[in-house]
DNA sequence: GAACAAGCTGCGGGTTTACGCAAGACGGCG
DNA sequence: CGCCGTCTTGCGTAAACCCGCAGCTTGTTC
């Protein structure tokens, strides 16, 4: 067995060599990576079936190549090892995974047992691990309680790129008033509204700003998020 | 001597504690926070005179602590010693440093070599050491070349928080118009134009969300930055 | 002291947002 | 089939935003 560790941090990627090495004896090489772009080419060159991955790496950071690692060989098992459990990376990461692949999800402040069982887990016996705390995410997140739905996500994020009401309603296809419909809802469930209660009136908020703001205080979007819905709309911007 | 080190990754922090070993032989004890918090705790407990301080932990990042503790001790010497070189950290730190201290700011992927010359040159010489990278930001920043001023700084961090512009009015004591000004003025600094000049007219943004995103992406802000605006805000809000 | 740049402010108007109201459209369910 | 909830869309309005124009107050420079 021949595993690919893509991590940027050398002391985090020697540490998850040794744990490789520590968990699965079967494993006769270890391949390491130091950012998304490298990881792609190694994944593609050795045609690696397992990977443990960082998110949040500065050339290519982990979701990105993830996709079209998956995309290329959807069989490939990997294991996403980060330090957050930033609601944007776990739906970043459940938007990705391939029907019935082989997924893990593991916190870097995870006991070294955790990690060990993870690797054994995922890559012999082809589980899916989930972190106790990024389960509870994702379960909220794509199940709807609590939760927001994919539309709500959706125009939370065209806000965040900046965009005019209009301009959305071209990219989705929809109308002016939909699309101010689902903000609607939006800033309903984000609760921006506050300040109304006082008396005061000073305390006024921009509503659109402020549910941007929210959503990055709730880590409903992070900065990787951001980068890669600006490029999905550069693209849509090109495209015409 | 005696060192006291805050980093909440648990391998970070032993690769410190063995740097500082090696680079300060005359260093006696070496202490270990896990969160900033508790940095600030030991930091009073032991009078420490020197620290490690990583910035982006998760209970109380590294900017707020140095600032409690350089309140109570401004003579003592912090060594941030970070992933990234934000422009959004190093200005945030730039601001709390007292005048005369001995500081430094080294980023993580620095060779063993540099942290230790960093480690000797602010702990035993009392200079000041930062990182060439860091450093440009630093200028550019402080100084007016090409950089933001300090009030079209504090505007971008006004709507990035979601305030409306009558709020901000009332917050810095001005009229509304000259807000207004000064958001022209930022969005002419950032760039917010482009789409204007295609004749393209469906992707026109929404120039005050598309600040905010533009300045997240140039890491002009970032999410501790973020957390400390809006603590202030509060504080601002209940002082009514 | 005159000239000048830079910042604050009021006025006015064109555009975009936020949102209530109400009329369809679609899908499930008894 | 009729009832009902959810989603979409148009109309209309009040508020907020973007911004050109122009009068003022500063501090700076020659």
């Amino acid at each position: 067995m021949k595993v690919l560790i893509v991590e940027d941090d050398p002391l985090h990627r020697s540490y998850l060599h040794e744990a490789v090495n520590a968990a699965l004896p079967e494993c006769d090489t270890v391949i390491e990576a130091e950012n998304g772009t490298i990881g792609e080419k190694l994944a593609r060159e050795h045609k690696s079936a397992h990977i443990v991955m960082d998110l949040q790496m500065a050339s290519r950071n982990g979701i990105e190549a993830a996709r079209t690692i998956w995309k290329e060989r959807p069989e490939t098992r990997i294991l996403f090892w980060s330090n957050y459990s930033d609601e944007a990376y776990v739906r970043g990461v459940s938007r990705i995974v391939p029907d019935g692949a082989a997924y893990g999800y593991v916190l870097k402040s995870a006991s070294d047992e955790r990690l060990k069982l993870a690797l054994r887990s995922i890559f012999v016996e082809s589980q899916c691990v989930v972190d106790r705390e990024v389960r509870g995410l994702q379960q909220r997140s794509l199940g709807q309680t609590n939760g927001f739905t994919d539309s709500e996500y959706e125009i939370l994020v065209d806000i965040a790129l900046g965009l005019t009401d209009r301009a959305i309603a071209g990219r989705r296809g929809l109308s002016l008033r939909s699309v101010q419909n689902r903000l609607q809802q939006l800033y309903d469930k984000l609760d921006v509204y506050q300040a109304a209660s006082d008396d005061n009136d000073d305390g006024r908020f921009n509503l659109r700003a402020r549910a941007i703001t929210i959503a990055f205080l709730r880590k409903l979007l992070n900065y990787s998020a951001l980068e890669r819905a600006e490029a999905e709309l550069q693209e849509w911007l090109d495209g015409k």
